[in-house]
RNA sequence: GCGGGUGUAGCUCAGUGGUAGAGCACCACGUUGCCAACGUGGACGUCGUGGGUUCGAGCCCCAUCACCCGCUCCA
């Protein structure tokens, strides 16, 4: 049995068949490497990022010192343009990296940088470099656009053309200035940012795993030179504990510290929080979260034009005509210790994760199928998501036990009652009792609450547990304070 | 980018040149009354898309798109 395909095909085929995910433009054929979210998948995305940015900024506590951190620390939010100044990508690194012209040889099948050919080894004869060979067939140099290329201005021409942003670090970075002069915050402090991104990646593959258009939610990090391990290793521990503690498990989760042949030249540290997803093979993990240290290359990039990363310590690359291959902008990014009269460049740690390898990690892991049982006492097959109760689209489901008898109302008086709470609340009279349970388990509701005969007589209500099927009896004005306990738990 | 496979109802799939099907799901009514009940009725199809062959194509041929698997790639 291939239960490594098989099971991501049911999980693929719930995410459409209860309006989780959908293919981008389904009714036009679909679009390779883009994704909706439905009705249901927006909730939980929402809530995946909601819980990353209350847990990052909103719930950040900047006068205490969290467990685990060097000292007490600022965090805040940042919402930046999708199209930014194309120098930015030239600073940065991307516009050299991204658009590379690339030669393939159709006879080995092989792919190679147009400037690296001369010392390339043909893989057919690794005596020879690629073309040279009596076999090779190489093609012209093509452009490989792994950014996305758009015009600005609508009579605009080549000459106007920008870029969607391949990260939404950069627009972190190039604010930097802005946000230390308006805001008060004072190194060590973070800023953080959820947004859209767009990578011409080469084979989108697994599902949202790898899309072309992507969510990031991502941290930079500013600190002295000195604590910047250190806070380092809090990042990488803090971040690895968010997923656990929001439900995925110890062993299909990893944290993997990269090798030091691995790390870029001027990091002194990068770590991937990995996942095991379903449609991976045995022993194998997808990046969910990368944990770098940029030390000062990102500011400095900006600052006095983009550095070589192939040098140590690290100077500006020059062009042919011996001035800076990508002009900086000129502005002063140090940041100036007023108490330790100290100026410096900050170095920068980045927790960058993706909102959409997250929230199908999330939905890889809440995917049960179990045996419960019927009326009769016979197992049955279910279906049900495990979700943490904070990620789950709905959190509580109100049902009549039958629609008759005042069930109904005093249901959808409760169910009122808690939307107007703003708890996400759904409210199903349609069929049995048991079908209506089911329906629920297989969107992962944590919660369901049941209005019987006896509701009527006493006020009290029956609220049954997702996982353990267990039902206790309360008083219907106790529900909501029930279930907001539970998802504060 | 290369090779292989798949594509028929919301989902899972049957249908090998001659009237478009099943199970589940969905909706309505009745019945039941705490874990995928039953009865009756109902709605739901560009057979991925475009061409071709044929008297006739879901089925054969070509192209194309999407998904899956294996390579490649993933700064």
């Amino acid at each position: 049995m291939d239960s490594k395909t098989e099971r991501m095909e049911k999980i693929v085929s719930l995410c459409k068949r209860r309006g989780f995910i959908f293919q981008s433009s389904e009714i036009y054929g679909g679009l390779n490497g883009f994704w909706d979210y439905g009705p249901l998948g927006v909730e939980l995305k929402r809530n995946v990022k909601d819980a990353w940015w209350k847990d990052m900024v909103t719930n950040h506590d900047e006068f205490g010192t969290p467990p685990g951190a060097p000292q007490g620390f600022g965090m805040v939010g940042l919402d930046c343009s999708i199209i930014m100044h194309p120098q930015v990508w030239k600073c940065s690194g991307h516009y050299d990296l991204f658009c590379d012209f690339m030669v393939d040889c159709r006879e080995c099948q092989a792919r190679f940088r147009a400037d690296h050919v001369p010392s390339s080894e043909c893989p057919l004869k690794p005596s020879k470099h690629p073309g040279e060979h009596d076999k090779c067939k190489l093609t012209e140099p093509r452009e490989f656009n792994l950014m996305f290329k758009t015009i600005v201005g609508a009579m605009g021409s080549a000459e106007d053309a920008a870029f969607l942003r391949p990260e939404t670090a950069q627009g972190i970075f190039v604010n930097f200035k802005n946000v230390c002069d308006t805001t008060r915050v004072r190194i060590p402090f973070g800023i953080c940012q959820v947004g859209k991104s767009f990578r011409n990646e080469i084979t989108p593959r697994n599902f949202t795993f790898r899309s072309r258009e992507f969510e990031q939610m991502e941290l930079e990090f500013f600190c002295h030179p000195n604590s910047s391990m250190q806070w380092y290793q809090y990042w990488r521990d803090r971040r690895l504990k968010w997923y656990t503690t929001l439900g995925l498990a110890g062993e299909r989760l990893q944290l993997r510290e990269h090798a030091q042949e691995e790390l870029s030249h001027y990091s002194c540290g990068t770590s991937d929080i990995e996942y095991a997803f379903p449609f991976l093979g045995a022993g194998e993990f997808g990046e969910l979260e990368g944990v770098a240290h940029r030390g000062d290359f990102d500011l400095r990039s900006h600052s006095e034009g983009k550095l070589n990363e192939k040098t140590r310590p690290l100077q500006v690359e020059l062009g042919p005509d011996g001035k800076p291959k990508w002009a900086g902008s000129g502005k002063d990014l140090s940041y100036f210790d007023d108490q330790t009269r100290e100026r410096y460049i900050p170095h920068v740690i980045e927790p960058s994760a993706g909102a959409d390898r997250g929230t199908l990690a999330f939905i890889c892991e809440a995917f049960h199928e179990d045996n419960q049982p019927d009326e009769k006492g016979e197992m049955q097959s279910r279906i049900v998501m495990k979700f943490h109760p904070r990620l789950a689209p709905i959190k509580v489901a109100v049902f009549p036990l039958v629609k008759k008898d005042g069930m109904p109302e005093f249901a959808l008086d409760l169910y009122r009652n808690l939307k107007a709470a703003g708890i996400a609340t759904y409210y199903d009279q349609q069929a049995a009792i048991g079908k209506r349970y089911r329906r629920q388990d297989e969107i992962g509701t944590p919660f369901c609450v049941t209005v019987d005969g006896q509701s009527i007589q006493d006020q009290t209500v029956t609220i049954r547990d997702r996982d353990t099927l267990e039902q206790r009896r309360i008083p219907a004005d106790k529900v909501l304070e029930e279930v907001a306990a539970r998802l504060r738990a």
